[in-house]
DNA sequence: TTGGTTTATGCAATCGATTACACGCGGCCA
DNA sequence: TGGCCGCGTGTAATCGATTGCATAAACCAA
């Protein structure tokens, strides 16, 4: 019951076990360096005194802080949330902090990124955000003396950034062959942001999923729209404006799907009967939507676990000058109960009910 | 463009400005103590270098890191996620720094949070999980000088803690009466864990509200489930096997509400027309469900932004020996689809379909 | 003009831990 | 026996910023 006025340090324990604080320091971190009965002696002075580390005072002298920072662009949302907490679990079990950073970018948000990676407040940076300004970050962390940075789940094309990341272009046209397998011939997208790397590239894979099978690829049918639910849901109404409607919607997120399905709803579309959808993340909800979703599910853990290692790589063994490291992670499709076989082409039509 | 190969000290900027290092740091903290003129030419210095202030430097002198420590139990799910979200805002406007923690118990979590109060990482704790060893926090924070700490979301009963909640026995209340002024007789409800706080309290609250009505209570009525999807489809199966079946459910919150009415689809039970169902969270998904789930909204951020408030403001004024603070916020019901009235007498049996 | 107060600044100690360097000692080999 | 090595330890400098105290200049009131 060690209660303290004032904090102990590394000299109250040095002056009871009566060695220098050289030694209790390496006691603490070189054991092997100090003698079998100095070591006892400092471990019971630790017990003693209550004795616990001043990460400033080291952090001062190392020149590193034993912490992370990890940026991301919204941390409300599950995908990445679930990202989060992989990294803060890995960095746990290595001795690391984990320091969160909303962006909502403007220059306050750069500002904000600068002095905790300039300040030696953190070690380096994991960005789970791809639409950061390259030459800034390049800035930033090639100045003082190269600032460890991975970036995650979104790629910055050619920017020889460390990065780990799926194949969204390989998943998205996955996700579309599903739906072709289906006999599908008429198949929309919910297209993400159009600034968004992760977007772009499951456009593209639809797209090559679409080429590939001579299916039809009408503009009309990519329909865009936000990542979000409230977006997903406005596109129904697009949707049901159509004179000549897909009978199957690859969505770029489970968000959009599910906002999607619940604005068709309301025009009495029934999913799958009236349309077949397919979402991109495997949401907790997505197996206890109704119809549960099929989605192809993104390894998030495995890929919060390596970029969090991949980034402790490089904060503890600053060597690497060599290649930038790639990892590629593959998502694996879960079939579920919102695609199924293309109806018979005379399908009965649903009733025409009015948008609430 | 200031390629450092060095970090650029306090020094640099002072020798630049012609002025001592004591001056540069009074022009950085306390600016009205230094002439304009001084305060120019060190400014310019400041560009000139690119300097930025060591964090480790200043927390080692000041004793404060300006990083508050958030331990959670759960980052993944939502309603934890987004009042992280509230709060890291928050700091960020006070220019604090956020450090996450995971919570799962046993002794090397406690340790871990010790180690960051301890160690001058983080000047204050934010707790948001009620499950702790209130000895043993007291302890933790006691000790060293007392630490800063708030507890938000659940209550650590007589522990003198400051405290930031919400009024889970009047919510659970107000939901329930919900149910009951729908003409509902038989009223469920699914309990949280058995050792949470908020689940009690919840549990209480739906209690009461039978009570007043003179409504029976039914043991089998309350089904045990762990506030996640999983348990709240299991429970759907036991809900079933009940030979009397309540016509409407509180469940405890919205994620065991979803899993239940996941469940209770394999048996062709329908939703509202078979069981009325009333939530408690307002998760993103709640009003894009099928059916859109009525629900008992928390503040989540107006929670999560006065409980960063709070323990910031106890950080920068540790004068404050007066009572705790309590800050008792209220929920608010939002009526969607999933509750109606209650059916006819003689409503038409669902088929009894087996589960999947 | 004088004594006192305010303002702007510098000097140097300090925060707590790490670490380069040095030293003493025992053992080993030639 | 002398020289060398390596182990265990201590001494003291160091990391970068802050701040109590001192001082000089400027200002003001009498």
């Amino acid at each position: 019951m060690p209660i303290d006025k004032k904090t102990t340090t590394i000299q109250d324990v040095a002056r009871l076990a009566n060695v220098s604080t050289a030694t209790v320091s390496r006691a603490l971190s070189a054991p092997d360096r100090v003698s079998e009965t100095t070591r006892a002696r400092i471990a019971e002075a630790i017990r003693a005194t209550g004795y616990t580390l001043n990460q400033a005072g080291r952090s001062l002298r190392q020149r590193s802080a034993k912490t992370i920072l990890v940026a991301l662009p919204d941390i409300r949302n599950p995908f990445f949330s679930s990202i989060l907490d992989a990294i803060e679990r890995e960095a746990a079990g290595r001795g690391f902090g984990v320091l969160v950073l909303n962006l909502y970018f403007g220059h306050e948000t750069i500002r904000r990124l600068q002095d905790f990676l300039l300040s030696n407040r953190a070690d380096g940076l994991l960005l789970l955000d791809g639409s950061v300004d390259m030459h800034m970050l390049r800035n930033l962390t090639g100045a003082a003396g190269s600032i460890p940075l991975v970036v995650a789940c979104e790629e910055i094309p050619n920017s020889g950034f460390h990065t780990v990341l799926t194949d969204n272009v390989e998943a998205a046209d996955r996700a579309t062959q599903h739906l072709i397998d289906l006999g599908h011939r008429k198949i929309g997208h919910l297209v993400g942001p159009d600034h968004n790397i992760v977007s772009r590239e499951r456009l593209i894979g639809y797209s090559r999923a679409l080429a590939r099978a001579n299916l039809p690829a009408l503009p009309e049918w990519q329909l865009r729209g936000n990542f979000d639910m409230e977006s997903g849901f406005a596109t129904a109404a697009r949707f049901m404006a159509l004179s000549d409607r897909p009978t199957a919607v690859f969505a770029s997120n489970d968000e959009s799907a599910i906002g999607f399905l619940s604005g068709l709803r309301n025009y009495g579309m029934m999913c799958p009967r009236d349309v077949s959808i397919v979402g991109f993340d495997d949401l907790g909800v997505a197996p206890h939507y109704a119809p549960p979703l099929t989605t192809m599910r993104q390894p998030r853990e495995t890929l919060g676990r390596m970029a969090a290692e991949a980034l402790i790589d490089l904060v503890e063994e600053p060597l690497s000058l060599s290649a930038p490291i790639r990892i590629v992670l593959r998502s694996e499709l879960v079939v579920r109960e919102s695609t199924s076989r293309v109806a018979s082409i005379v399908s009965p039509q649903p009733e025409e009910i009015v948008a609430s």
